[in-house]
DNA sequence: TGTAGAGTGTATATTTATGTATGTTTTATA
DNA sequence: TATAAAACATACATAAATATACACTCTACA
């Protein structure tokens, strides 16, 4: 799959990876020049060229590339694949959560960890309301951005202009957020269902 | 072994080697030519293609040089008895880590730091993510082949298709890389349990 | 509705770095 | 001094990267 592709190939596959990860779709020929380094479009499109006739990008009628193959090599084990997702620091009211303020680090995860086409990024877990749920402090979460949730997802929710992991429950147009840990200071939030959810904790990385 | 060489050859060695350990690669006919303070790029080609003759260099299939014997300083005209151990160049996607294209040369370790029985292999370390470990940029790493590794442990993985040392951390079936510096820049990689281990850190050589 | 601007892929010609080839000059030494 | 080896100054062909321009598609906004 991946075979004979040069260096600055290699280079190239992983921008696009990353840019489908987080842009959803194949960097154009100047954002792939600035990521490589490169000083002129003609150098990136000379490498998407050759990309597509080694046959790992394709042309849609639209003229876009499309990658071929996205999917993780047989091999994987030891060619481990990643993306990286942003470490997010504070996450204030009104600042959209993928501002450039709000990125502290960029993250290397194993792209066996992050569904196709979904948008993800991490927190570093505060305090210990969750702690029963097996998130402890300064444990980092990745979270899949989206509106919705199941009932006892662990999700994200902005309460009070504070980034909160709880769990998730609805009924009767009421909306639930229990912390796992059910003593006097952690007690439920109950709030209506006009509130956005940011997100869905899909890991618990313990470092 | 370089008994027959002229002291122009044995100085145009010396350059090969620290280009080699230093920058990756064989020195082009033109930065030879400046290292050895010639005026014309045929002083050096010619010494290179004598260097071939005498079989201290070999060329590959892509046509690019390969240097037969190193020897590393320290074991310079010693009688240590030595083995040589491949020092492995870019490990590219798909190619086996041990295949011709990747070994760039061949060097001449000492038999006290080689366990019998065992594979090593030599890696030219990069950047400084590990330089609180006591690896620096431009380091020889002695590496034992295998595939398991206890935590804590230094190890090689092929990350995105990059050789890549850091500490290794397995817990909760996830498996967690972590560099020693701990800034912005350095930030562990995460990765499921389903990838290889390439193969240990035993030795670092200060060259 | 029309226009300006930004972003896109692509085309043309140029620059740079490379290995090699052509002779010529210098140097060492027999 | 004669001769062979070494180093020289240039030139050529190729590959990669460059600077710049062109035409097309959007979208915002007056």
């Amino acid at each position: 799959m991946f075979y004979n592709l040069s260096d600055k190939e290699l280079e190239a596959l992983k921008i696009i990876r990353n840019s489908l990860v987080h842009q959803g779709r194949i960097p154009s020929v100047r954002e792939l020049m600035i990521g490589l380094n490169y000083k002129s479009p003609r150098s990136s499109a000379v490498l998407l060229k050759s990309l597509e006739e080694k046959e790992i990008l394709r042309k849609k009628m639209d003229g876009s590339y499309q990658i071929v193959d996205f999917e993780i090599p047989e091999d994987y084990g030891s060619r481990a694949q990643t993306v990286k997702i942003p470490l997010l620091g504070s996450v204030a009211c009104g600042i959209p959560i993928f501002a450039d303020e709000n990125i502290e680090a960029e993250v290397s995860i194993s792209v066996e960890m992050i569904k196709k086409g979904c948008k993800y990024f991490l927190l570093r877990a505060e305090g210990d309301s969750m702690d029963k749920a097996g998130i402890n402090n300064g444990d980092l979460l990745l979270i899949k951005q989206q509106q919705d949730a199941e009932n006892g997802d662990r999700i994200l929710a902005l309460i009070d202009d504070e980034a909160t992991v709880k769990e998730y429950n609805k009924s009767n147009g009421m909306v639930i957020l229990k912390p796992k840990s059910n003593n006097k200071i952690h007690q439920p939030i109950i709030l209506t269902d006009n509130f956005r959810i940011q997100g869905v904790v899909e890991n618990v990385i313990k470092l």
